[in-house]
DNA sequence: TATTATCAATTGGTCAGGCCAATTTTTGGC
DNA sequence: GCCAAAAATTGGCCTGACCAATTGATAATA
């Protein structure tokens, strides 16, 4: 027996093409509007498809993107339900560290990531860090490519840590650099001088790590961070706090 | 004709349950490595799922939720696209860190806070760590309300730190013990005698900073943190790793 | 030759229906 | 009433198919 015709989506989806996204404002606005209250479970899979005219698998990439935007939880066997607003809004309303306070945090979990670096960096993170050197110093003054080739050279060290823990928090210091008054910030202290000093320390960073010496990995990590805090006073306007 | 027996699927995902995440995961993981550079198309979604060894469907299901966290798009009939500016987003999908890794960085971070707070603590965040000791001591055993005055007692600590950074970097900590087989585990390792001796040390590092001695709050962090790791591994089962 | 129109291949979009594993609910026995 | 076993429910994933949009190659044309 062959496939029936194809029935046509019963949502009447406006924007053209993504289905799941219309079910999943349907479902979102459901939850906002009450009709699923925080705790509650939605109605199974297959009746929700049932219910717009869709089928399962539509659902399903509604439900998780539902899931992914941290508004439901699907616990396998037993249904989908509805979460209860928790830890990632309150995150997201808090303020963005100022720079200072972000390079001292640096200044701690870095230097540990580049301590265990030494230890545990495999040849083939060794090589990736070579690689994102080299990318930077390919380059006479900091820009965006640089960039994110110095974040790519400090997280390739995290993960080189052998622990999980520290890639997530360097991620987030370095996701943090978002923050409003900050890259205007960058483009201004980067002269060639500084940038050059600023690839040196990373190539002293990244000696101690490749002849295994944690103790100097450690040292040239804070001695890098200690600077970049300098560089960043200097070039700090005064009647502006952070 | 009959559905075929239902292959296994090729990719070995550890993490029970939530394929989608673990492709994501991988492809998240590329992107950051270079392999997909910004803009780069990335293979169809019959080829990822040959090579993963895993359905269409599912593939589509790790798309989505990286198009919802804002990492690549899908555009019908082209392909699925990396997108620019997609660091921000990228940190959400990583798996949480298992708890070793989470003590071990936690040892790092929040020995310094607690250095730190020493100096800068306010008599009334001091106050509060006092409360929240109170609050654990109140229960002879461990449960959710003291893992609560615990959480509560360790981020007074950081905010008294005068870092946001820091701040923000606990609070993440702290949350991804919200991971699949820690909460279980929580409540395995808690005898009365495991749990006074957590207290009394939480009451070591509070004495240290209330009398401004940094290096011995520190330390008495460092003592907690090495403790929680013993406590935590004596009651871990052998056979399944983190 | 350069340009354009056409067609075929590719690729995402969606549907249908199926089996499995985990969970929940019901049922049956004590 | 209480507890264990069976049945129903539910998400997890797979196979295979057809449609629609895009893209690139090909042929027709100026």
């Amino acid at each position: 027996m062959k496939t029936m015709p194809l029935a046509q989506p019963a949502v009447h989806h406006t924007d053209n093409r993504r289905l799941y996204r219309h079910i999943a404002e349907q479902l979102m606005h459901r939850i906002r509007n009450g009709d699923y209250p925080p705790g509650a479970r939605l109605p199974a899979e297959r009746d929700l498809a049932v219910e717009f005219g869709v089928s399962r698998p539509s659902v399903r990439e509604a439900l998780i993107a539902l899931e992914v935007e941290g508004v439901v939880e699907v616990r396998g066997g037993a249904g989908v339900f509805v979460l209860q607003e928790h830890s990632v809004r309150i995150a997201a309303l808090a303020p963005l560290p100022g720079p200072f306070d972000l390079i001292r945090a640096r200044w701690i979990v870095e230097s540990e990531s580049a301590f265990l670096a030494a230890t545990h960096a495999s040849p083939e993170q060794l090589a990736s860090m070579k690689q994102a050197l080299a990318d930077m110093r390919a380059s006479p003054s900091q820009n965006a490519a640089t960039l994110e080739a110095d974040q790519r050279f400090h997280l390739h060290i995290a993960e080189a840590s052998a622990n999980s823990a520290l890639v997530m928090l360097t991620r987030q210091l370095w996701d943090a650099r978002r923050g409003p008054l900050y890259l205007q910030l960058e483009s201004h202290f980067s002269n060639k001088e500084t940038w050059r000093e600023a690839v040196d320390e990373h190539a002293e960073i990244l000696d101690a790590i490749a002849t295994r010496d944690g103790r100097a990995a450690r040292a040239a990590m804070r001695r890098h961070m200690k600077n970049a805090e300098l560089r960043f006073a200097s070039s700090w306007r005064p009647g502006e706090a952070p």
